[in-house]
DNA sequence: GTCTATACATAGATAGAC
DNA sequence: GTCTATCTATGTATAGAC
């Protein structure tokens, strides 16, 4: 029990705040470059800058009307650009989405790796792998409720994906759980299950955040909550 | 954990199923009535069935495309019913939504209620309480999914509600989760993060019923596999 | 690079024939 | 009770001035 608190100041949530901050900003910086026949701006300066500035106002608006309401008049007037210079940076409403879905994947992705590899054993891995994603979620919050709630107003292709990154997610925790089995470490189970109650577990923070935070609830609290609830069903008791 | 299976087959989700049905048609008629005034329609047989159609229509069209982006020329063309005879049953799309929010919140009272009730003992009364809103939700699972998905697209009074609502269900848990502390069956923990991470467990059921189709896992087999899950964090073992 | 003005499509909603 | 035809508002997207 003790060693758990351990492992968390290794990485707390304000050095890993800190980390996902640096890591947004290269990510914008390379969706720039990579959509530069699709963005009339010249000047990386100036469009990461407005960028970054579109992707939070529409992550705002859509989390409290939705994607589909938020109207690009609303967006020019949350973001202060005009209807005109929004067009400068996407060539349609349904690439503004794709856009920051991509963005926000990326960064997940290179977040959860490079957290959970640094466990030391599997037990470790979990611990890692539920709390990086649950202070992940925390930082970016909005960007983890569009990506569940809009997931329906996304091109074909775009849901392939969108559900792709979804699963792996999910497989994360289905192999920690198959080797702490084989390990004997972990109770046998439906190990499919497992991994899916725990992904929910883990979404219930960023979709239903606004009453953990009436309720006082930190992102660390219940992070130390979930564990514990996982490993009541999981670890072998000696 | 034999006992569970005796308490199953005293609700088997086959005769569950039966009982929503039969709730269901009531409650239209109820609505049918309550809402006369909108409702340009007079006879009672017509009006039910369309109000059924457009219901259910709604509600897989809203799934697919989500409701705001329904335009109701689609739901014309699901329904059958052009667009002038809709406006018969509702007087705006908004009000539309609100009806359906209404009549579902309704037969998820009513049936939890009902079936909670009958339990004997604490342990029984969790076990029925998640069983039922499992049942309940496989059986309603459109319903559930555009509650959940479109609770952003309601107005205010509404939004209001359906929170309202929501927190009511936790607290089903919550009550049982704390009596159940008191009696010293459970384990003493956080009531309120046990209740909300049980709400969780049964959310991803619809939400994620494509998942579990396509694993091949029954609502029963979900069932009985998050009550195991529950009890090993909460039960006190003797 | 950013703005204003505007084109064009589609949405919700209603009137009046049948 | 249901239909077709139509009104009006609003949405996305673009052109061209600054």
């Amino acid at each position: 029990m003790k060693s758990r608190k351990v492992e968390i100041s290794e990485m707390s949530f304000k050095e890993f705040s800190n980390m996902v901050e640096v890591s947004m900003e290269n990510i914008c910086k390379d969706i720039f470059h990579e959509n530069r026949d699709s963005i009339k701006i010249k000047k990386e300066k100036v469009a990461v800058k407005n960028l970054t500035l579109i992707f939070n106002s529409t992550l705002k608006l859509s989390n409290r009307i939705g994607f589909q309401s938020m109207s690009l008049r609303d967006l020019s007037a949350a973001s202060g650009l005009s209807m005109g210079a929004l067009y400068s940076y996407f060539k349609s409403k349904d690439e503004l989405a794709k856009i920051i879905q991509e963005q926000g994947r990326r960064i997940t992705s290179d977040i959860l790796d490079q957290e959970i590899g640094k466990g030391v054993n599997l037990a470790d891995r979990m611990h890692r792998a539920v709390r990086a994603h649950l202070y992940l979620s925390e930082v970016m919050q909005e960007w983890f409720y569009f990506s569940f709630m809009e997931a329906k107003n996304l091109t074909r292709e775009e849901q392939k994906r969108a559900i792709e990154s979804e699963l792996a997610t999910e497989n994360i925790f289905f192999d920690i759980i198959v080797e702490g089995e084989k390990a004997g470490l972990f109770k046998k189970h439906n190990p499919f299950l497992s991994a899916s109650i725990i992904k929910g577990m883990l979404q219930d923070w960023y979709l239903k955040r606004w009453k953990y935070k009436n309720r006082g609830i930190t992102v660390e609290g219940y992070a130390d909550f979930v564990i514990e609830f996982i490993e009541a069903f999981i670890l072998i008791k000696k």
